[in-house]
DNA sequence: CCCCGTCCCCAACAATTGTTGGTTGCAGGG
DNA sequence: CCCTGCAACCAACAATTGTTGGGGACGGGG
């Protein structure tokens, strides 16, 4: 019964740190009230600025990212409905980062002044926002696991896990997994983009994943997890988790 | 002036985050009142348990890993004098990493109940926490970036930048770098012991560190930082970051 | 309609990195 | 004293990954 109670992917999202009461999802329920549209490949801040709010994404993908002196370009998070761009993002002013959509996108803009009034005054909410942060630091660090010591296949495959199930975790019913160029998919992984045409094809070749339209779906969950020595434990989903699907 | 008033490594570590009061680093001269010590190699808490208490260093290094199924290990974060292994640690439960000595440490547990006070009777401290978790999260991105994007000369160049500019702005007096073996170096890099010995002694044949009993000492901070593309914005130090030395 | 840009795909070759199997020097234990 | 284990070091070869240069499919704009 991780059954979260309604359409809000914030509150389906927060709902995996633990249960929230109805008044918490009538607040949540106002902070998503007023979203906007983005185009794909457009930025939100750049590396450089002061920030001035936080962003919720309602739909779509969006991506951290850093670009290097001779051009190269690293995407260090990935953030999918639900997710939060840095909420503590005051403390540090300056932003290290870039961060940008890499699909058609649907996002809320938050205030400071909401954010205070969530930590301050609803300690469940305060308590899963903590959550969630844990949760991406967990996250980089599987992402730093996956570069430096999974051959770049396995690296490819555990990705498609995680974002399997941290889709899974927000909305069961979601469509396909990943509409990336395989060029950001390469940035992801650390590796060109023509490795990542030629790990990608290896992979559809062992029928672990299906791909349309720039579109990956995995046929076999239980198959593609074993070969990526996919543990969910460090997204602290329960058994949500664990779930084929 | 970012002359830290005392000789504890954590009021200095946090004094990064902006001035403290002489109440605040009483408070925090009690938190470290009472170390133990412990070899190196050995694990603070293992992947799957259940922490009990928040630790603090005060001299040494200590890491966080994770080992995988073939035995291949990882080092996904380097713990200096004056950082705070885990401040929020009891809400995600289980750990999902192991943490341990590489050195001979100095060390502090800290119990919740003081984490709690710190956080709910000391703002400025409680700014400075949150400081430090968001500059390891930025950390973490700079590796993956570090990993993915970079030579390796470049990487082990750029690792041996950072670590020098953290060192710095905890004690300006700090002695040799990384007393590490090439095995565990080459796990912080994600590559083989082998490959990380070609690449230190190339490093050392371009005169841009020395080796001394598996010390590393920087000759010229400057050459180094430009070869290894060394950008110090994202430690959020101020100018500490950027000063030679 | 064509032109253009973008993306997927592929092959050949170059560069980097991993693996294996050594030698050496050193420190500690018996 | 010798023996042992560990870590640095090295060379040769294997495997992985990057680079370059290209072809083909597709969609949008003129």
């Amino acid at each position: 019964m991780t059954h979260t109670p309604n359409e809000n992917v914030l509150a389906r999202k927060l709902w995996n740190a633990g249960p929230l009461d109805p008044e918490d999802l009538r607040r949540l329920d106002q902070v998503i009230a007023d979203p906007f549209e983005l185009d794909a490949r457009e930025d939100l801040i750049q590396h450089g600025e002061d920030p001035q709010n936080v962003h919720l994404v309602l739909s779509g993908m969006v991506c951290r990212y850093k670009v290097l002196p001779n051009g190269k370009r690293a995407i260090v998070a990935l953030m999918l409905p639900g997710d939060i761009c840095d909420l503590h993002v005051a403390i540090l002013g300056r932003m290290d980062h870039s961060i940008g959509t890499l699909t058609d996108c649907r996002l809320v803009k938050i205030s400071r002044r909401t954010i205070d009034d969530l930590l301050d005054n609803h300690p469940r909410i305060r308590r899963a926002l903590f959550w969630s942060t844990l949760v991406d630091e967990a996250i980089l660090r599987e992402w730093l696991v996956n570069m430096g010591r999974r051959r770049a296949d396995q690296q490819m495959a555990h990705l498609f896990c995680e974002v399997h199930a941290r889709l899974n975790a927000v909305d069961r019913m979601h469509g396909a997994l990943l509409p990336l160029t395989q060029e950001e998919l390469a940035d992801i992984l650390g590796i060109s983009s023509v490795h990542a045409q030629r790990v990608l094809s290896g992979l559809r070749k062992k029928e672990l994943v299906t791909v349309q339209d720039s579109r990956v779906a995995l046929p076999d969950i239980r198959r593609i997890r074993e070969f990526a020595q996919f543990e969910g434990d460090y997204l602290h989903l329960g058994e949500a988790a664990d779930s084929g699907d």
